[in-house]
This record gives structure tokens, C-alpha cells and sequence, in this order.
DNA sequence: GCCAACGTTGGC
DNA sequence: GCCAACGTTGGC
């Protein structure tokens, strides 16, 4: 049953406004401020215990680290229209090496990466063959 | 900073 | 219910 495979994912976030760092230091982080329908679904599907890879938008432009899903999805509490929902997520690990949105381009195993396909897409999923890749390539060197 | 891509809004 | 105008995201 494909069901019961555990599920990766990639949130996104500008670390000007809330980076790696920041989620090391609050220990648990509030996922919120998530208004896209695309990316709240997948929020949605999160199960507490799964593993999210954190990108760094705008600066930085690569995946930092590893975080895991420590709360399923709740009513988003910045959010006065009650239609949005967020996830809490706990840091779990830095990557040994941040992996770029370049290298990740240039590796054709990654050529079906949702951020790669669709760049605004805040919140994607990350098929098993993705993670492990992207795991790889965060060790090399 | 610019602008392409995409989502949302609102006039008709 | 279409679609132009507008706003936002995020790579470059």
C-alpha cells in the first residue's frame, strides 16, 4: 500500500524574515502565513514525526537543513479568515552541506523537483528518490 | 531592483 | 463566468 510511506517535504522561507537559525532557537517553530491553496494542501497532509527539508528563499538559495513535523495542521493563528491552517515544526539537523537550487538544477535525477517546476510554490512534496538524492548531495566532499 | 509566473479580484 | 488588472513570490 503506497499509503503507508512516510512523506518528505520542502518549505520554503526567506531567512531575512525567518530563517534556519531563527527555528534553532525558538526549538519549535509555528509554520504560518501560508495563503496559497497548493501549498496549504500539502500542509494539510503533513503527519506529525515526517521530515521537511528547510529552503532559504531569496538569499541564499539553498536547503539548509532538515526539520521535523511536530504538530498537524491548526487553524493558522495569523489568520483573521479563519481559512488557512499552519503546522508546528521542530529543527531536527543542518545539512553537513547546504545543497543549492544550482546544483539541484544541474542534477537531472532532481529535473521533476516541484520547486524547480514551479518556483513560487512555497510548501512541496519530496519524493523518497528526491530526498535521498538531495541527502547525497549534502554529503559529497 | 527587475520582471516572469502565477494567483486573486472585480467589473462587465 | 470571463478575463483584464492587480498583487505577490522568488529567481535572476
Amino acid at each position: 500500500m503506497k499509503s503507508m510511506s512516510a512523506h518528505y517535504w520542502l518549505m520554503k522561507s526567506e531567512p531575512d524574515e525567518y530563517g534556519w537559525d531563527d527555528l534553532v532557537a525558538e526549538k519549535e517553530g509555528i509554520w504560518d502565513g501560508v495563503k496559497n491553496a497548493q501549498a496549504s494542501n500539502n500542509m494539510k497532509a503533513m503527519k506529525t514525526g515526517e521530515q521537511v527539508f528547510f529552503y532559504h528563499s531569496r538569499q541564499g538559495l539553498e536547503i539548509v537543513g532538515i526539520m521535523v513535523v511536530s504538530e498537524e495542521a491548526f487553524p493558522d493563528p495569523t489568520d483573521e479568515t479563519g481559512r488557512w491552517i499552519a503546522v508546528k515544526v521542530k529543527p531536527e539537523r543542518k545539512l553537513d552541506n547546504p545543497v543549492s537550487l544550482k546544483a539541484m538544477k544541474q542534477n537531472p535525477k532532481l529535473s521533476e523537483l516541484a520547486i524547480i517546476r514551479q518556483s513560487r510554490l512555497s510548501v512541496a512534496s519530496v519524493t523518497e528518490d528526491q530526498w535521498q538524492e538531495i541527502l547525497a548531495m549534502s554529503q559529497a566532499e
